[in-house]
DNA sequence: ATCATTTCAAAACGATCATTCCAGTATACT
DNA sequence: AGTATACTGGAATGATCGTTTTGAAATGAT
């Protein structure tokens, strides 16, 4: 009966993120978008309603596809310490390539939407909550029963810093893009983690002094 | 000859700020900027030039009046390393406290215009540099040569991480904000701080360690 | 072949956008 | 008094916004 749509939606709705990612909601108009999708207005509004909801499946899209498949990857590596600071790492690296100036699709959109718009702040929400639980938590906890973190790293307060700390240097990437900058930002990340102790004193000095530490053992 | 100006510059500036500050510079309409500023259309025009001037008038304002103004009062309290704490407090103070979740003024716009707007991304970027140096950095260094902050701090690294780590908050603080997961980071912005070891050890273990530390000696 | 549906292409909708222009009035200087 | 300027209150501009509608061609199942 009815004649089968001719455009793969996944794309569409992929090239409507990057669209959406770039210049943000407001500044990104139908024209524009319809551009980058490369199909026709009535297409646009038969597949996905309006502007609004389309947004809203681009957003989704980015969690699903960008973030999470990324956190399931990373959560997998022998090392869960390594693994964080390696995400920071990435982040720097990514931050300062030419061309990936356009930040966090995510962070963006906290910003310009999610004290507006309820739709949007719900999935944003759960978004830092996943990266909040699901990779830093989880990765804290993992390192600790390895005996690859110490044990006085508290790991649901240190993730939530941990989250701030990638937050604020995604945040920073945009207007000072200096891989200098960034990357210290990134080494202190390890602060927070301390690596457990080899001395037999019973408590933990920070990465920081770990080489004067590790001169007295 | 002239007619003198019947309005005062300095507060209907103010109150375009407090505009551009709740909806960013796309959803703010001249129309809602007349409402607010309580000025005719030519009056606006007339002093201001365009919307995109008023903007940045807007913007440098809100760095001089709210941000440097504030880091000024600060840098003067007696004790460093609680300077930088209490800012960490206070952020989540505002940040919860009701009717005050606009975030930052600067890093919404930094997110919103910085990266397709000269203008604006060289404001936002003195504003962040100022909040780097002016306070964090400077704060740090009083702290260690009053003996207050530990050696073991590097002052450039730990003030950037710092200000991303309050970023971050902030950032945060519009999708979630719940007043323990805020002060939860606040808390880590001291594990970036130890203070110095009243011990004979001649290395310094983390705020996180300190009370084990305290034990010993 | 018929009919439902999607596609393409374009026009049209009403609303709102930033900006300009206008006439009329009030104020402050020479 | 005269004149330059800033005010008020609108109207008007041209552009763009998101959305709806229209009509014709293409497609797929009965």
């Amino acid at each position: 009966m009815p004649r089968k749509k001719e455009f793969d939606v996944d794309a569409v709705v992929d090239k409507a993120m990057h669209a959406f990612w770039k210049r943000g909601y407001e500044s990104t108009s139908l024209n524009n978008l319809l551009d980058c999708m490369q199909i026709q207005r009535a297409s646009l509004y038969n597949a996905f309603g309006d502007k609004h909801s389309l947004f809203l499946e681009a957003l989704i899209r980015y969690d699903v596809v960008y973030r999470r498949a990324e956190v399931a990857k990373r959560v997998q590596r022998p090392s869960p310490r390594q693994a964080i600071l390696d995400l920071f790492q990435d982040a720097v690296t990514a931050a300062v390539k030419h061309g990936a100036r356009d930040g966090c699709f995510l962070i963006n959109t906290a910003l310009e939407m999610s004290p507006h718009d309820p739709d949007v702040a719900k999935i944003v929400r759960a978004a830092f909550a996943h990266m909040e639980h699901k990779f830093f938590r989880k990765m804290i906890e993992k390192g600790r029963a390895m005996g690859e973190i110490d044990q006085s790293v508290v790991p649901a307060p240190t993730a939530r810093a941990l989250l701030s700390l990638l937050i604020g240097l995604v945040v920073l990437s945009r207007s000072r893009p200096e891989k200098l900058l960034l990357e210290s930002i990134a080494k202190e990340a390890a602060s927070l983690l301390p690596p457990v102790e080899k001395s037999t004193l019973d408590f933990a000095p920070s990465d920081r002094s770990q080489k004067l530490t590790n001169a007295l053992v």
